[in-house]
DNA sequence: GGATTTGAACTGACCAGTCAGTCTAAAAGT
DNA sequence: ACTTTTAGACTGACTGGTCAGTTCAAATCC
């Protein structure tokens, strides 16, 4: 079969009008789905849910995804990827202890911004025996090693003990800034993100003893 | 509804959680419903499953428990004791940092023990529009409120400075011992328990700037 | 002999995925 | 111009299956 796409040749390809149409169901499909699976989880949100959330027919979910678990592991991807840029930007340009601050900013910064990709991100990311879960583990372990190299770093120009286990504080660091970020916007929604990101950055700023 | 327990009277208090045979059945459906449901999740989990797995009829669930969510329920209530009194004697006779420290190996320890539930514990916490999702946020704030006793005994103790923001700090390192510990267990779990500790352990007794 | 468990059948709601058909805008034909 | 064709995007009723929860008589345990 093969759409046998008839050469739409013309002038500067038009057909970008159609495909943003497209991206835009998508897109919307994205952010019903996101709320939804965090509020619910994954099998407790049916796909008539989110078509009815997103304000489209149930077949064009089918139309655009696969299925629902395609659906899910694309809004996993989008949405990891964006973290990880969002990371990478902040730590550009600094160095060390610095970067590893800017990060921690970006990354609360990020949580409050998409608060139900995070839920659903730690809901998710060490269960066991779901399809998505290599896509969860790959992508979540590249977002880890950005935390890692700065630390790296930090160690490489002094800043920190030698001998310290980069692998394990990077984890360290990854759970400390998820928990506040969750806790905060669950319990203390009215502190000021500076606020938050200051009592962070003292402990992450606190000298390694020996 | 309210399990109206037909009091057994007998000898020596067997009143405690009614006989033991049944006390038996409903902690073998705990172990299967926490392995289950931190693989699956709840809504993906059947009954069915749980009873196969514990190895009991299907009416059997009914009988000890009134419908899936009240064993869920019963469940949580009974894991979050469990950690809540770890912690609680593990910093038990010790004081400030020591006590900290005590609490993240017990921790580590607890989670070692019951990954599943662990895993089961983040998936849910911050999770909204749930039915037992009340009951769990309760059991948590007990459990952070355990480190933030502590923390705030070590900064009159002079070990932590006086300005320390104990709310944020607890869930700053409540958040590290969860996922580094789950970062273990799921990424490198031949590492000895001693040796997770102990890089926790150093991240933990840092010292303050400022 | 009462408490507990068994096992199997049953029901009724619920839900993922399908499919035949509609709509629309733009390309092709005349 | 203006009609016809094409195809991508979308629709929603429908299907086949699944599962929580019920029921209960018979078996088993203490």
């Amino acid at each position: 079969m093969t759409a046998h796409t008839p050469a739409p040749v013309a002038r500067h390809n038009v057909a970008m009008t159609t495909s943003s149409r497209r991206s835009a169901t998508r897109q919307k499909l994205y952010e019903a789905a996101v709320t939804l699976i965090a509020e619910q989880g994954f099998s407790a949100t049916t796909v008539d849910e989110i078509a009815e959330r997103a304000g489209v027919a149930k077949g064009t979910v089918y139309y655009n995804f696969a299925s629902k678990s395609d659906l899910f592991e694309e809004l996993l991807r989008h949405g990891i990827g964006l973290l990880t840029v969002a990371l990478r930007e902040a730590g550009e340009g600094l160095s060390g202890l610095e970067s590893l601050d800017a990060m921690a900013r970006a990354g609360l910064e990020f949580i409050r911004t998409y608060p139900s990709f995070a839920q659903l991100f730690v809901a998710e990311t060490w269960r066991t025996n779901r399809a998505w879960h290599d896509t969860l583990r790959l992508m979540r372990e590249e977002t880890v090693s950005v935390v890692a190299a700065v630390l790296a770093e930090a160690v490489a120009a002094g800043e920190l003990p030698s001998d310290l286990d980069v692998q394990l504080t990077a984890s360290a660091v990854f759970g400390m800034v998820l928990v506040v970020a969750l806790d905060w916007l669950a319990f203390q929604p009215e502190r000021s993100l500076d606020d938050i990101h200051g009592g962070l950055s003292r402990l992450l700023r606190a000298r390694m003893p020996a």
